[in-house]
DNA sequence: CCCCTTCTGGTCATGTCAACCTGAACCCGG
DNA sequence: CCGGGTTCAGGTTGACATGACCAGAAGGGG
């Protein structure tokens, strides 16, 4: 059952992590994500998604959400594991690496405050560069992940603050899945889910009627994980 | 990056493998999985989910697939990977694991034949024995999957032969769901998805109306995995 | 030959959803 | 101070999907 080769299997732990900006050209909000420079071969100076060796004291979650905090600061409103990536031929050395990713969804206004130093950068998902390894696979999984489970799930929830407007919340679902909603018809979905509760204030100072402010209900989970609660894996 | 501690991170996989067999007390066919007997502390006497070490020339499927062939004989009709669980202490000694599980689906009636040895035993996934590890969370979790990929998907294929009757789809899926479905209602939703083809065939022996035997359409996929698509990573 | 079973197709009431319409409320320019 | 512009907020309508139910068709068994 032990290894026969010299060789051995390494585990990584990356994390795809997103963010809404506005667009450059346009003034849409759109999907971005930050990549870092690759200092060392194989790929160096290619750009590839931030992830760290598995030390055996850390959870996968926990070394997880410290990549996230070391190249952009910030911690997410949302994490979840994505897939483990582990086919012989990744690595393009003759190294072994299986990488266990994980996605999460940062604040907007977060990361727009959020470091952009010398080796890290973000890009928007439909503008990106070439990428390191597989990982061009990997974003592409992730983004079609997060399109889907925006469907069905309450993940949205992730890239706004506390308190937000329907329209603010219908804008986070335009930008994701890529199409623009009926304003009368998404409120009535939204609102029939139950997951939001009216705060009684209004967002003041707009040219036009003012409108609510809305927050989520925190006893309704943001996600279904079936048996896996979030950020525990209740073993 | 490197590991600090003398102790390093272990890296298993492991296989929940479905297959539908008749419940003993009464004739509706319900989940079972193969478990194999632990021969080795810790937790040794107790049942585990059949796996191994991930050695650094296999892939990841294929060593879920070895697993599957090495305990029970068969092929799968359908897999799948689960989830990575990486818990600090999942282990219960001082050892670090990660495991990387797959679930399988595997035809019924093959697996009446597969290999009842020593140390491998079916159960019914209503009535399992006390599990080694977190391996009772990992079971539910793909349980869990199953039944909500189920609704959505057409994995159901993967429980039968290559052509079957509408009845004993409409049963695989009362068993796993767990609940009855109304056979005119369930015939008109299944043929307005477009991906059964009428052989023209009909079944007979039966004490009743002889029932059209039906194919899968080959051409669509059995189950949306997004970029990702089955038994190839496309790395 | 009648009866029982299941298959197969159809109807009908209900609920959901997208498209559309209308009044409400606020800011701004004149 | 007042009317226009814009978005919010709620309601209506028609198309479509869903679930409950019904009835004839087609076999085998007593």
């Amino acid at each position: 059952m032990g290894r026969q080769h010299a060789e051995r299997v390494d585990l990584a732990v990356s994390t795809v992590i997103f963010a809404l900006r506005p667009s450059p050209d346009s003034d849409l909000m759109t999907l971005w994500l930050p990549l870092v420079r690759r200092i060392r071969e194989p790929y160096e100076g290619r750009w590839a998604l931030p992830g760290g060796w598995l030390s055996p004291e850390h959870d996968l979650e926990t070394a997880a959400r410290a990549t996230l905090g070391r190249t952009t600061g910030l911690t997410p409103r949302y994490l979840e594991q994505l897939y483990a990536f582990g086919t012989l031929d990744r690595s393009a050395d003759d190294t072994r690496v299986v990488s266990i990713v994980y996605w999460a969804l940062v604040h907007a206004d977060e990361a727009a405050q959020a470091i952009d130093s010398d080796n890290v950068e973000w890009f928007a998902v439909d503008d990106l560069p070439e990428l390191a390894f597989d990982h061009r696979t990997i974003v592409d999984y992730a983004v079609w992940r997060l399109r889907t489970k925006m469907e069905y799930s309450r993940i949205a929830h992730g890239f706004l603050g506390e308190t937000f407007t329907l329209a603010q919340l219908r804008q986070v679902h335009e930008a994701v899945r890529g199409c623009s909603f009926d304003p009368a018809n998404f409120r009535r979905q939204i609102l029939a889910t139950g997951s939001l509760v009216d705060t009684g204030e209004h967002l003041t100072g707009t040219s036009h009627r003012p409108p609510r402010l809305y927050r989520y209900d925190t006893a309704v989970q943001p996600a279904d994980h079936g048996p896996l609660t979030p950020s525990k894996e209740q073993a």
